[in-house]
DNA sequence: TATGAATGAGCTTTCATTCAT
DNA sequence: CATGAATGAAAGCTCATTCAT
């Protein structure tokens, strides 16, 4: 938790200061990422950043609940399609919210996946994250079988799994597979829109039709 | 590449060396693993260290590689099934011995999942590997659709990235969610086998589904 | 000296302030003793701190001074024999008051013995309170010398030394050999007043028979 | 304990360190000694500093080590009188021993008086010598009673407490009194050895006389 | 080849002190 | 008078790397 004075720094300064500090740790990683470099960039003294943050854990911390308020507020811009109806078409919006968000703040997100890949402390909130995040599908996922979108005989875990693994990296790969500006990537009509759409397809076919109830005639998904 | 002096080396002392340098990068990671440490660890000399590598870099591409060789070998102890059968076959052969190996080495596994997920130097190497994964899995599954076992509408980009995402951390998986020795969580009769072979029984079906073209009597695969 | 200012707090603002400054030397010493620490505790501006006083050195001679004060106000509730008497009912009666005093304030006792022992800056007042207590014994034993009760022959440096390294350390080497609560250590009719009272009487035989002019019969004190 | 890499310095250099460091300590004190002024007087590199430590602490334990051994050489250098004799005269000989040191090396002994005087870690080492201190005292003194030189009536615990405190800080006592170069102070027919030797004579006068069984005779003891 | 002492840059952290509000 | 943000010097300590033996 910082210390009062950083809230009460001038909100210029304070953005400033958070904003060298995703560089930094998106550029060097948790365990590398360095007070001293930090301070030179931001052109504050290295007793200022103490005054801050009790240490470079506090700053992490700080960082990744950032983004975790961050990526809910821009999720919640677009609301969420009716969780009555297919868990796929939830999944398509979370997707889509996901990875827009992420591409739009490559560095903070890049962050929080190393967090949830390992790197940075093992302790507290990266678990539960994980964990939550694990949960949170496993839910989705027992709904769509209760109102009967998905096949009942699905394993929960396995399910669950697969969708943490597969969705947790996907902007990564984005991001890595096109090599573009982050921004010209998601916007509405920009030259990816249609590739990444077609992406999505791809893989969310994959998963409707691994967990789903399959009516033969659906299998005709991409005439 | 190690220097010609490291492998003039006693097979032993050789041999520790590089068991004692696993210890240490699984223990804490690329970037901060010390050459200090290591050499404190084995007993040598500081300057020896650099007579064997040219610094931490060098020793860890060491490593990866070693990793990469031991697996391969691990797995031809198994011969896979007949590639013109059906992938998912071939998936589960390579499955089983994965993780079987993983869980017999879980820190170089460790160390080598890490590294494929962005730990370690950026360049070369890593970057090469994760394409090389990608480029295996797509190979596969044209294969698979040319045999007649897979959806030839099937989005191969988006069906290799979900292959690479789910196996990749599937054993890291295993070993957290059961708490057991490693050495306990795959023997063949092991208290934790039949568990085992459920998850990937679960898995294989969703990707299986996913993929494939499944007859209509298949749907009913777990009665 | 502390600034004007400090003198205008109110009472108890002040008292507190006084408290755990004492608190701070008592428990660090004077060298390790931290500003930063003590106006934390005190709950206090860094700033106000400068206010009151110039520096640690300020506040460090303050305590001092306040030190000596109480002590002498401490030993005047119980008034002094007539010096004509003999200097060993006088030291017994100084004796008894300075340990009842260093016993009740135990902390700003140990501040005082501890900068009269060398810790604290070497200049001006410390070096002045040493031979400020040894001109003291001394006179106190040249008056006994007068009188008639001390051996005329008497050395009075060597004397005066002995008294002052025997007496400074005596509540120190009483509370560290009596483990109990310094409250419990002085009660009139506490549990350990017979054995502080029967140390006083070893220690004053010593020194009475080592200085003074004794008549054999006194020779049989303690039967 | 200093790693081994100290002990194979040359004898110049390591020399050179040890009395440096002496000089910070005896200079600054235990807390307020600095490894930063020291390697920057000694001329070496900070690192190098850690090849021959563990840390500031292992240093100091081993000043005091070294001091401890130093002394008891150089008291070995005089043969100690024969015990069964007045413990007086054992005292004298010791007395004569210490401040002869003490005065030669003043500034380690300065370190090791702090030390006893409760500067320095509070931990093991000291703890033990002040008790180690008092123990020899009083075993001490029991002889002399057992021998029929001390008054069987002595209260033993004052006596050791008035031999500890009167003859620890004598020499520093000493120096402080007489201000000349060290050297000069204790050469046996020099300037001062007059003058030391009579503060000797009352000082023994005074505690023999206050402990010991002094027949009527030897009260003119300075006629 | 093996050694391990030497090095200095770099790190995190604490500190007393100043000063504008 | 009170405040507390800003500062940079200085501390202890670790590190990779070099090099003479």
């Amino acid at each position: 938790m910082p210390k009062p004075t950083f809230f009460n720094l001038p909100d210029d300064k304070r953005a400033r200061i958070l904003d060298l500090a995703i560089e930094e740790f998106a550029a060097h990683g948790y365990r590398a990422a360095s007070i001293s470099r930090l301070v030179a960039a931001a052109g504050i003294a290295k007793g200022s950043f103490y005054q801050y943050f009790d240490d470079l854990d506090d700053l992490y911390h700080t960082l990744l609940h950032l983004g975790g308020e961050q990526k809910a507020r821009y999720l919640q811009a677009t609301p969420p399609p009716d969780p009555a109806m297919s868990p796929f078409d939830y999944l398509r919006w979370m997707l889509r919210g996901s990875v827009g968000f992420e591409v739009a703040n490559p560095r903070l997100a890049r962050i929080a996946y190393q967090a949830l890949m390992g790197d940075g402390p093992a302790e507290g909130f990266v678990t539960e994250m994980r964990a939550a995040l694990m949960t949170f599908y496993r839910a989705m996922l027992a709904r769509g079988i209760e109102y009967g979108h998905l096949d009942p005989g699905l394993d929960l875990d396995a399910a669950a799994f697969v969708l943490t693994s597969t969705l947790l990296p996907l902007s990564q790969y984005l991001l890595s597979r096109i090599d573009l500006e982050p921004e010209d990537l998601v916007r509405p009509g920009g030259p990816h829109a249609a590739e990444i759409e077609a992406l999505f397809d791809g893989l969310l076919h994959i998963l409707e039709h691994g967990m789903g109830l399959h009516a033969p005639e659906k299998a005709t998904h991409h005439g």
